[in-house]
Formats: structure tokens, C-alpha cells, sequence
DNA sequence: CGTTGCATGTAAGGTGTTACATGATTAC
DNA sequence: GTAATCATGTAACACCTTACATGCAACG
């Protein structure tokens, strides 16, 4: 329908995506639920960029708005998805580019950095990454049991469970990483000085 | 040393990083390198980013430039890190906050939005999110083999590894999805139409 | 009565991308 | 000779964040 010469950018999909399950929601709700849900796999916007997007959305005539209480300014406002912005969501899931993924990870950016970090600095970065990851872990199984509570199988679960393995994955990774660090003498480990030599 | 009332952008650090293993790099260098390591754990910048990064770095003294062939303009131009470069970036990893590690996946998010998909779109998905998963195993995987033949054991190796680990995980976890979201009855799956009905 | 949470929004600025411009060298 | 790769850089723009501004309601 909708012939955009431009695409929305991805947040406004994201934020359509949150308003596709239904519920009349808030820019503050939207922020909430976007960090226990788009946050484990996707990221979650700040607060003032959901507000942005909203005004552009309703712009598009992809939501509409409501004051709560009815009439009354500077209060709660609600936004509803229309059927064109189904459409727009179904549009852009069915015929735009599927990006390649991107992991950003300072720790493991550090970790590659070991050579100016010092094996000591590397290892208290590994172990504070792996308590990290446990809490990321129980996030996750939370977000999980409430969902398969409440509403059954849904994709929302499928995608929980697909993060939940992830997260197992990640905390993994680190634990080997500090076993094999740990059993490596120092001198195995080329060192900028080293490698400068 | 230093003091910078603002760090420098976290790419302006990876820069310094990829020239903290000691060799002498043009910008074109840099990018092809992170092409082949950072995009797996980090991400890999914009070759116009690169140059900008290796101006301001320039400017702080943290690199310095020479031209190959000596004295041609207008050639290859060569970065070296700086001892100064060397603290700043050992002072990056030692004092700034590490920040949570994102993971930006645009396939998962239009399978957490099936109800708008439809489940053959997000099989559909699934299976092709694998082959990428399996084509990033193959990369990683030749990246850490000349790494460890040629190196031995090293900081980049091990990051190597940890991401082998992970993008194996990232794979099975798809393949785990495939198979629940396959053995559901249609029906089972909540759509947009249910719920709001 | 002060802090936290609810609630919305604007303005300024940093970060990074795409598109463009330029030109040499190498491979077919 | 022409296409690809090497090689560098600028300019315009999109995107997103932080800081700021505002005000009500609830809790201690």
C-alpha cells in the first residue's frame, strides 16, 4: 500500500512491533516493556527516541492516539496500531533486507586487547563478565515463565527460549575462556612488548 | 597522562587497537582487519569512520602517520601507534565502565513478531538464518586456524574461540526454534487476529 | 516534605553511514 | 581497454543519546 521512498528506521518497527500484540500502551509502558523484552535480542531506545517515533508513526497514520483521562492534556497518552500499520510491520518483515546480526561486547574487545591489558586485568574482566551473565540468565528465565504462564506457546516464548540458550551459551564461553586463560603460563601469552621486541 | 574531558568514541579504541599489535597500518589495512576480527565480537566500522578515527587519534598524538612511498603524496598513508596511544588505551580498558554487551538481531525480531508473519514466513526465516550461522562458524573458524598456526596461543585466539562457541550455540538454538515452532499446530500460536478478537 | 516513580517532550550534540569525488595500479 | 582492487578523503544526512524542562502522584 504505503509507498515509502524511504523506509522507516528499524526503532520505529521495533516500537510498531510492541504495539502489534494489541495493547493501547504509553511511550513510558513501551519503554518498560522494550526493556524486558527487545532489549535481550534486539536493544532497547531510549525513552525520548519511543517518543519520536511515536510522533512519526502517528504521522504515517500507523497509530493513533488518546488522552487518558479522556480530554484531558499532559497526562497519559495512548497509542492503538491501525491496520495500515499492520500492514507496514508485515511489509517490512516480508520485503526488507534481514541484516546481518551484530554482537557488541566491550568485555570481549578488552579480552582481544589482552596483550595491554595484563592477564590479571583480563581474567577480573572475564569473571565480572560471567556474573554478568548469570544475571542476564535469570532476567531472561523470569521474562520466560511469566509468558509461558500467561499466555501459552507464542513466538515472544520461542524467541525467550532462543535468548535463554544464548545467554547459557555466553556465560559458557566465558567459563572456558577463564579455565584456559588460567592454566596458560604468562610468557605462552605474546605480549605487545613481546611482539614489539 | 592525559586528561580528556571526553574519551574518545569506542571505535576511536578499536582503532588504536587493531594498531596496538605493533605493525604499521594504512586506514584500507584497518578496514580489511576488522572486516576479519572485529565484526565477530565487536563490529566493524565504516571505512570513512576509520579515516576520521585516525585523524583525531593523529591530533592526540596517539598515532603517527608516514607515507609510503616515502615523500609521495597522495599514496599509501601508514598509522603507528604511539606510546602515548599505548596508555590511553591501556588507560580505556583499566578505567572506563564496561559497558552491557548488545546483540542487535533484526531475524529475531520478525520471529517475535510471527503473529503479524505468519509461521511459514518465520520457518522460512529460521532456515535461512542457520545457513548465516553456519557461514560464520566457517569464517571464524579459518580465522582462528591461521591465528593459532601462526601465533601460538594469544589474546586474539582465545577471543577466537569464545566466538566459535558462541555462533555454534547461535546456530543450535535456531535449529532447536525451527524444530519446537515446526511441531506446533498452527493453531497453537497466538496471532494478532486471536488476540484481538 | 523530599525522594522515587509516573509521564511527556524539546534541544543540542555526538556518532556513524551513504553517497560522492578522485586517482593509481593490477588483472582479464 | 575496461573492470576490479587499491587507496584516500569530504559532505550531507540519519540516527540516537544525554541533558534539560516540566509537573503530578504516591510513599516514607
Amino acid at each position: 500500500m504505503g509507498e515509502r521512498t524511504r523506509p522507516l528506521p528499524t526503532t520505529g518497527y521495533a516500537v510498531l512491533g510492541l504495539l502489534s500484540f494489541g495493547e493501547e500502551l504509553s511511550g513510558y509502558d513501551l519503554k518498560k516493556w522494550s526493556d524486558h523484552s527487545l532489549r535481550f535480542f534486539y536493544w532497547s531506545p531510549a525513552i525520548s527516541n519511543i517518543y519520536g517515533e511515536l510522533k512519526r508513526l502517528q504521522q504515517l497514520g500507523y497509530v493513533v492516539a488518546r488522552e487518558l483521562p479522556e480530554g484531558s492534556p499532559r497526562n497519559r497518552r495512548v497509542y492503538r496500531i491501525t491496520d495500515e500499520g499492520v500492514d507496514a510491520l508485515a511489509g517490512w518483515i516480508e520485503h526488507e533486507p534481514v541484516e546481518a546480526p551484530v554482537l557488541k561486547d566491550q568485555a570481549l574487545l578488552r579480552v582481544w586487547l589482552g596483550h595491554v591489558a595484563g592477564k590479571d586485568r583480563v581474567l577480573a574482566l572475564v569473571a565480572s563478565e560471567e556474573e554478568q551473565a548469570r544475571r542476564m540468565i535469570a532476567d531472561v528465565s523470569h521474562s520466560l515463565e511469566r509468558a509461558t504462564e500467561t499466555m501459552g506457546p507464542s513466538y515472544a516464548g520461542l524467541v525467550e527460549q532462543w535468548c535463554l540458550r544464548y545467554a547459557t551459551a555466553r556465560l559458557e564461553a566465558f567459563a572456558e575462556l577463564r579455565r584456559t586463560l588460567s592454566s596458560l603460563p604468562e610468557p605462552a601469552i605474546r605480549t605487545r612488548r613481546e611482539a614489539l621486541a
